[in-house]
DNA sequence: GATGAATGAGCGTTCATTCAT
DNA sequence: GATGAATGAACGCTCATTCAT
């Protein structure tokens, strides 16, 4: 085995001991004996434990993070980017239960270097949202009240909240599709009634 | 000092040093230096660790969602207990960072006694919102396609979300009023300008 | 109450709370709830958990160890005296089954206290055994080439671990004219069958 | 060093612990210090502190009592049984002092455990006793009217105290062969003089 | 004298990390 | 590079003892 792949196995292993388990309950050996590899082996690649939470964080999470904002550079009009970044992040979540534990759970940890990845990269996440905001604003299409530094919170908070919906529960729940549009159409149109 | 004090007092301190530290990085030790308590003397107030958690959990959080819980019931319209409940939670929220701190943090916690907490008391307090949504629909003031059980999520993780600034950053930022009425305002009236 | 009926009954406690626990298991607030008084009482007549054994020791088995080696000296006939002793240790151990189990397992300890009234007091207790065995052999009653000091601990030793079958069993097993009848006849005939 | 090898020198480093402070009194680093490990390494080998107790029980005493009860199997005649055992026992006793001391102060504890070892491989050692007097019994050799019951206790209780000397004086005191045929000498043919 | 809440020293045990093989 | 036995610092918890009431 090839020593990237041996990294990324140890990542994988480590993302589901600490989805299951949370960070401070996972123990080492437990990483090991689920990657295969001995205890010292784990150390070969990484500096100590919480470097491989800082790994899940920045390689894991990172790589969607990136897929995400691909996409969304390619579009111009502010709805159609909404939709994808709703879309994107909650199939993310859907498909890969251990890592959306994860970022549920040890993203709050509030270790100075989690906070220093959630203020770097998870950020500029976040802050893709009040980007397209502030566009849909300037064209017109979103209202001027609206304040994009709270309304990018709302919008990941209930992103995030809502996606856990999926691992906490194992039978079916809600439908991706239906969710999706469920969020979209609520921040774009609110709960109000409309009779025009 | 009375036996009730002090236990209040180990509370008080506890959510001070979870809040700071987080659960796991948190001493034994630290929380008895904040209560000017001996070690010794926390244990004859709680049985564990773990339990002092627990306890500021269910008491400190309880007492705060028992109230909103009170102020809300004595409406009926929709719209002022919506407004009431974000005001009220936001308020609590600015007002007690610690405790904020806590419920950001530890509240996501895999242990399985946070989960049950989670799933009975907490759930309770969730539930509040898809109710009123429900009651909001039944009066015809909210669409109807709106799934309550999908929005309540939402709601509640925005408002998590966007009370987290307080906790975050020591400036000023956002006022609690300007807060409140971004979140209303999204969530009743969505993003999207309309021209009527 | 007066001073010396506490004094007594936390004796007493003490006795029964170790013959249950053993010394290292037992509490001091085991003993004060058994003696129905508070936990700080207890430093009223006593210095410290290791003094209430070493009380137990020396009041509570001294009390008994007197009454043997009064009822002895009164005899001068070595049979008539083994007789007494045998007869009145076992009866003591199981009388007082607190006290007996205390005197199996803690007089054994390791520690210099015990060891010290081991030596002094209970090495009386024993030596009188030898006593008795040297008057006997004096009076040419018992064989010249027995060993007091050998004889006394294999005769003390026996009394002690058949004794135990009290504390053992909650089923009735030996009685007590049996026992001492088997042990006496053992040590004066031994066990071989004679033909004359 | 091979596991085996080092499970062993714990074993024996805390046999000697054991036998100068008592379990109780015994820290875990105090064995550790003994056997040249660290803490942690003890816990690779017993599971528990008084694990390592039982464990000596188990392992230690275990091959001497083996020892023995084989050396008796080979044997038929009574009397010769009688004096392998008492022989060995004292061997084994006089040889090993810190075992001997475990062996008088542990096996007598409270807990259940240890209770439970002394009823099972123990019990059947002390029975060795017992089965030897009714074959003599059967073969008109010891009289009948002893009951092996009470013998037996009565027998390992005198050789328990009287191997005691051992342990507990530096001096030299009695031989290991004079020991030897005084018991079997009391308990063969008794105190009493004979004329005939 | 009596109480029992408070104290804090002390220890068993865990587990991230190291390093000889 | 890989292993896993060994390490030892760290901490939760207990309980004998004290002392203000």
């Amino acid at each position: 085995m090839k020593s990237v792949e041996k990294h990324n196995k140890i990542l994988v292993s480590a993302t589901k001991v600490f989805a299951k388990k949370g960070f401070f309950n996972a123990r080492i050996s437990d990483i090991a004996k689920e990657a295969k590899v001995a205890d010292g082996t784990i150390y070969l690649y990484f500096n100590n434990k919480f470097d491989i939470l800082i790994s899940v964080l920045e390689e894991e999470i990172g790589k969607i993070i990136e897929q995400i904002q691909k996409a969304i550079k390619k579009e111009t009009d502010p709805h159609k980017m909404l939709t994808i970044f709703v879309h994107k992040h909650l199939a993310a979540m859907k498909q890969n239960k251990n890592l959306a534990e994860v970022i549920h759970i040890e993203l709050r940890q509030s270790d100075k270097l989690v906070k220093e990845y959630r203020n770097k990269t998870f950020k500029q996440y976040i802050d893709l949202i009040s980007e397209i905001i502030r566009l849909g604003q300037e064209q017109h299409i979103y209202r001027k009240e609206i304040m994009p530094g709270i309304a990018k919170r709302a919008f990941f908070g209930a992103l995030d909240e809502v996606s856990r919906v999926w691992t906490e529960t194992s039978t079916s729940s809600y439908s991706l599709e239906e969710t999706t549009e469920q969020v979209l159409s609520l921040f774009l149109f609110g709960m109000i009634e409309r009779r025009d």
